[in-house]
DNA sequence: GTATGTGAAAAAGTTCACAGCC
DNA sequence: GGCTGTGAACTTTTTCACATAC
């Protein structure tokens, strides 16, 4: 049991117009010249699913599980753990079975029918999907509190986002160096963003800064961002932003202490009129 | 345009085995207990859809976009906005305005037509459905990096989450007041989280100390839970817990970048795949 | 004329259940 | 006997489109 749902940040992507066109395989002209099949992208007709191909058909809650269940894996293997079936990875990354089954057939089948999967083979793919076999540099604008804690992860959560600049516009803080990255000023985003090969903006500034820091990672070319800045960012549609919003997350849990509340007054209600039916009358 | 998605965190509860009996209004009997209608706001007094039931029946993705509309709609109050249309509020909150429309049927039918909504009485009909008009108190465990800044953003994000305990296992820390709160002992937790009545815990602890703190935690009746540390926690039905994950958000936006690089890849391959189809031989 | 509120349709996501393979 | 991989059924969420009300 433990149903978990999971799913986060938002996404502000290329949103396609044609809906459902997402997961078809390209549609392209309906002439196929049947023989011309080109070596390069054989996209329909031929099976060969190439991984490119693939990496467009996970649906996107499946992304975010399938890196849950590589943290899962990853301490598996340390553990020294070979071999393990999809119950149990299932119940380790708090899902049900056939969710982790249909996830990961999504990438593959890199499983054994009557023994499971191996736990090797198994992070290697979501690695590969997930494009982490290749470095995503990371810059921090804002170095206040959160900005300072996340600089300070060095080298972001499970390696292979190493923080590669730190920006603020504070002028005590310019230069100084923060987590072992000196801090530069927001203005030079576009030069040092570029020269450090940043691909990924993570932004913690105070809420009024933050689109105008976005839009400067933009320009700089960054197309994926992660906004913990309590405000919806307005970016064009081939930038992708994911936000981390502490207040929404509060507010959620909120309506669910409210709602576990009622439901207790409510079903405190029920239990007297049932009492009243029973013809008890004393409640509890 | 700019679509977006948003959710966050997981949801560990009470996954009511009958599926579908969410949605469905409570079956009990007519007799409502009358007088408990909140003074307040004396919603529809005709049919009273009493905003228990109907809290029941608003769809989980909805509550974290109204979060978001409540930040927008406080925004505007702010500068003097009284009046908004869908239209508007839904490009300010960077979703498409019948979604906007329907996650406000949820709560009720605050609108006039051929007018727009008046922003301070959506304001206070998304307060009280998010349960926002009672305070909850909120713990953190964990005072590193993180829960320092955590504990300094001194009341919670909006305030109406007031920070009143926070936990250590550091003899250093302990009585140590961060943003002006003395550090616990985690041994406390029972004693304290009683005594000031907290419904909320945030854990950031590091990996390993995650799933035991949740579990005093929640031995000491904390419902509700906002997990930062990269831990699936397991904790009984009855309690609820969202999770801030930056490896997830990190890798997903990795995948981002994967795909997005796969499919330039991809248009260059189709377009020579066009060349052969105009005859044309070479490619690129 | 304008904009809400909402049924009905479409799409996305989840779960079931079992054929297929070890 | 046991476990994966997946079509089909089902649920949830999103989008459409328009009657309804101002």
């Amino acid at each position: 049991m433990a149903g978990q749902r999971d799913e986060g940040g938002e996404v502000v992507t290329s949103t396609p117009t044609a809906p459902g066109a997402d997961r078809v395989a390209a549609p392209r002209v309906a002439a196929d010249d049947a023989g011309s099949a080109s070596s390069g992208a054989p996209a329909d007709q031929a099976p060969e699913p190439t991984a490119r191909e693939r990496a467009r058909a996970i649906p996107e809650a499946a992304v975010a599980r399938l890196a849950i269940y590589l943290r899962v894996l990853s301490g598996l293997a340390e553990q020294g753990v070979n071999t393990i079936s999809s119950e149990e990875l299932a119940a380790a990354a708090g899902v049900n079975s056939a969710k982790l089954r249909k996830d990961l057939s999504y990438i593959g089948s890199y499983g054994t029918r009557g023994v499971g999967y191996d736990v090797d083979v198994l992070v290697g793919q979501i690695e590969r999907i997930l494009g982490l076999t290749r470095k995503h540099s990371v810059c921090v604008v804002g170095i206040g509190n959160l900005g300072h804690a996340l600089a300070n992860y060095g080298g972001f959560p499970g390696r292979g986002f190493p923080v590669a600049a730190l920006f603020d516009v504070d002028p005590d803080l310019i230069g100084v160096p923060v987590g072992g990255i000196p801090v530069d000023h927001v203005d030079d985003i576009p030069r040092v963003v570029a020269e450090r090969e940043v691909s990924i903006g993570v932004i913690a500034t105070p809420p009024p800064a933050a689109q105008e820091v976005c839009d400067r990672l933009v320009a700089a070319g960054v197309q994926c961002i992660l906004n913990f800045a309590p405000v919806v960012l307005q970016v064009p549609d081939d930038v992708e932003v994911r936000k981390v919003d502490l207040a929404v997350e509060m507010q959620i849990l909120s309506f669910h202490v409210a709602r576990r509340a009622d439901e207790a007054a409510e079903a405190a209600g029920e239990g007297a009129d049932l009492s009243d039916v029973d013809g008890v009358v004393m409640r509890r």
